[in-house]
DNA sequence: CCTGGCACTCGACCGAGACGAGTGCCAGGG
DNA sequence: CCCTGGCACTCGTCTCGGTCGAGTGCCAGG
């Protein structure tokens, strides 16, 4: 049904218009792209794209822009993977090199990915779930509080305070603290129920209330309900777009307020060796539908820590950003790994 | 110069306009508030104005608009406090209620304030400088590195990592713990460097490099650049007055993605007792020059924790939001000292 | 000092007409 | 069979002139 000539045309289209931002005639098609045929060639092929749903016009006397299908297509077959120049993975590279904190790293990155590609970029800290625990402190506020602090591999720095039945005195709480350190050092978070799923009956009798708690606030809070965190940046990109949306410019921006939105457009794929793209209506997401988000995991090789990504309106350079995202992603990976 | 007259037409030009949000002219002055003078009359009173600097008109034949000058005029003298209704009071109260963490409290803090104000709200975390020492807790992530963390009255819970000259035993950890954990304890912030002073002293000579580490992160990170933080809400309110700055969007967005921009805006005023107002071309950042700015401190009634206020077209409800602020801060205040 | 009246200004709105980009279709040619 | 050039047609954009009306500034009178 498509040949190969229809395709080039759709590609064409695709490129033209997310440079102009102006519906595409045949005519200036076949100008500047030197497909070796004449405009009403391309009109027929447009007219047999347009039957199939990947272009459509505005109005009768309009040039053609694409629809998600048409976007859809020519990300899945049509664009050619656009490498990085050497300077901008130099730039990448040096721009994240100063981190020193997590957080810091997680800042610049965001920053760095909202600059490179001009989107608004989304960055989902180092999913706890995922992360292996270097360390569990414990440490006594006052007698009957405690304070739990979790550092994992990655550097990230969780606390929970635990209230107690009764209160403990500092050997009691040194022995708490052998008790869960001993175990925990190197498990993965997703782990640490099977670890520690014996610890009560180990303990002696006097320790197990106090234990209980500590280990409901565990599993509870660190491990089935670990709190998500991400960063954003970038938003006022949206405004160069802003003519194309002018009224979408709201739902988009509330959308992008609700940490549950962004961490469901990140979390649903986190694999670091694709980049997945959704694409205005395919997208989940209420008032996100005008949009398309590129999204991939970072992390080691063998599994992610979490997710990143670009937003932008659906008339964006997929290539590039989807360029950007994965050379970031490589490289916030590799610091990570590293530190 | 201005006798009463002049000041009620101001007042009524103010209110019309930010309601409205079109130029107004003196025949609807006339009609909607009972002035008991003829248009013409506020005519002459506007040409006064308008002479004054207090008020402009777009051009010709249209109505008038006020100036940056008349709604300071307006915030300074004529604007009578809106106290909020019961309702109001009881949802803010209701909203914050559920908090436990300071993070939380922080979010929903931010949250309802942009909700209620319709304006885009920041919200100041306690800051680190004023607050008071909980517990400083010193923990051995391996032989020679150390992890502080700081907890403060206010629930904020803060961690650096400290590279070590060489590895320490448990033992001496320990002391280091017993060190500085048995001086903080109720101390503040800003307090911190007196009190440590002569510590390296009195160590024994076999901790000193230790201690000199540990001491200078203490002073450097926690105490001379504690790291504020802000929380943001409701930017997309700023897309309701979009029509009155459609260009002007993007350097609004662009400076609030700056940290230091923000804290620029509430730190500048923290008296928790006066609430500060900045309008249009007062504000002290380029690009937030079409906005007004409305902050007050919170905190406990002798001092302030930090700062918290909206952001929105100068062309806003003055009264209405001085009041959401102050009432919001305030209850942050007793939520904060009562934890 | 206020008031009503009046001429004037100037942007908003409307409709007609010209323009032109772009389309769809068709007949002819390789 | 597919490509091509030609041609009529559509329809949005731009421009222009004219009308309308809100609002002003000024002035003379009470």
């Amino acid at each position: 049904m498509l040949d190969d000539r229809k395709l080039e045309v759709l590609r064409a289209i695709v490129t033209d218009f997310v440079s102009s931002n102006e519906p595409v005639g045949s005519k200036a098609l076949a100008d500047r792209h030197n497909l070796g045929v004449s405009p009403a060639t391309v009109r027929n092929d447009m007219a047999v794209l347009e039957d199939e749903g990947y272009i459509s016009h505005p109005h009768t006397s309009a040039g053609r822009i694409p629809t998600d299908k048409g976007y859809r297509l020519f990300v899945d077959r049509l664009s050619s993977v656009k490498p990085l120049s050497v300077a901008e993975r130099r730039a990448i590279q040096t721009f994240l090199q100063g981190a020193d904190d997590l957080d810091d790293v997680v800042r610049r990155t965001v920053r760095l990915l909202a600059q490179v590609t001009g989107q608004v970029a989304v960055v989902q800290y180092p999913s706890l779930s995922r992360s292996v625990v270097r360390h569990l402190e414990i440490v006594q506020l006052d007698p009957s509080r405690l304070l739990l602090v979790l550092i994992t591999d990655t550097g990230r720095v969780e606390q929970r305070s635990v209230e107690l039945p009764s209160p403990l005195t500092d050997d009691e709480v040194a022995q708490l603290r052998v008790a869960f350190g001993g175990r925990l050092g190197g498990v993965r978070l997703a782990d640490v129920p099977g670890v520690l799923a014996d610890l009560p009956e180990l303990a002696p009798p006097s320790l197990r209330p106090a234990m209980g708690c500590v280990l409901a606030v565990v599993l509870a809070t660190l491990v089935e309900q670990p709190e998500e965190r991400v960063a954003l940046a970038g938003t006022a990109n949206l405004t160069r777009s802003a003519l194309d949306f002018p009224t979408t410019l709201r739902p988009v921006l509330e959308s992008l307020e609700e940490q549950v939105v962004l961490l469901k457009l990140i979390g649903e794929v986190c694999d670091p060796t694709t980049v997945n793209v959704m694409i205005g209506e395919e997208n989940s997401v209420e008032g996100l539908r005008t949009t398309s988000v590129v999204t991939v995991g970072y992390g080691p090789q063998d599994g992610a820590y979490a997710g990143l990504g670009v937003l932008g309106p659906t008339r964006m350079d997929y290539a590039g950003n989807i360029s950007s995202v994965r050379a970031v992603a490589r490289y916030v990976g590799e610091l990570l790994a590293g530190s």
